[in-house]
DNA sequence: AGGCTAGGTTTCCGATAGGAACCAGCAGGT
DNA sequence: ACCTGCTGGTTCCTATCGGAAACCTAGCCT
């Protein structure tokens, strides 16, 4: 009834529910897009994508560079220059991110509408 | 050089953002996966899914309703009844969704290899 | 009456997110 | 020589989140 088989991502203990875990948090998608060009240092990181600190900018890339999709290459120079880029493992998740950045320009106004249509408290009214 | 223009998605303060900032936590995912078949109720996705608490998937899908990507059904019966069903704008979110499944189930052990290569203080060595 | 069911909420506590401030190391201005 | 600044990173501290378990409602069954 449910048609779920077995072995069906997310709905078990198994890797593709771990790779979904990965990407589900606030910054992994968008540093992943930020990548996605091509390598960027972290500076330029952090003007890009606007709003994230540099400390979950460093702790997100760590986890990606742990998983294999980013790699990181620091030059011996001075001032410091880190640049990071996508592992070929890495660049494979590109398309999925483009189907969600796609998905967001055409709903994120129905999103939006959504939430003004229905004023739940999503600021708490304290 | 960086070749992301003005009202990019995620690089910005724009509704694609919110959008994307909407899905990015732990649950959200599987459980518009778990819907994406049909009506399910609560009690099912509790046991399709595997390891999320009443709580989590009861918040989860009231933060979906809010967005208008999920619709409630409570039925006025004993023992109470109550089905969720994705609405026209959750069901857009499937093929995105069903995308980074099939990477994830293409991806997820070399992910894992990855992780087993790089054995980084995912366990603190405290 | 007491227990069962199914969905939901509450309480409590550990884990995590996130910002601000601080650190390292060297070049350049004064 | 010293102070400052640039760049990447880390530490401190707090607010929020996640999760387990208990409790609640309400009608049916025994």
């Amino acid at each position: 009834m449910s048609g779920f088989g077995p072995g069906d991502p997310f709905l078990a203990d198994c890797p593709a529910r771990l790779a979904v875990e990965l990407i589900a948090d606030k910054w992994t998608v968008v540093v992943l897009y930020g990548l996605s060009k091509g390598p960027v240092r972290h500076g330029e990181l952090i003007e890009l994508i606007g709003g994230i600190s540099r400390k979950m900018l460093t702790q997100t890339l760590r986890r990606l560079e742990a998983h294999g999709l980013v790699r990181r290459h620091a030059y011996a120079e001075v001032p410091p220059r880190v640049e990071y880029e996508l592992t070929p493992l890495g660049a494979t998740l590109i398309d999925p991110i483009h189907m969600l950045t796609e998905w967001a320009r055409a709903n994120g106004d129905a999103v939006l509408d959504a939430i003004d249509a229905d004023p739940e408290p999503v600021t708490h009214t304290d």
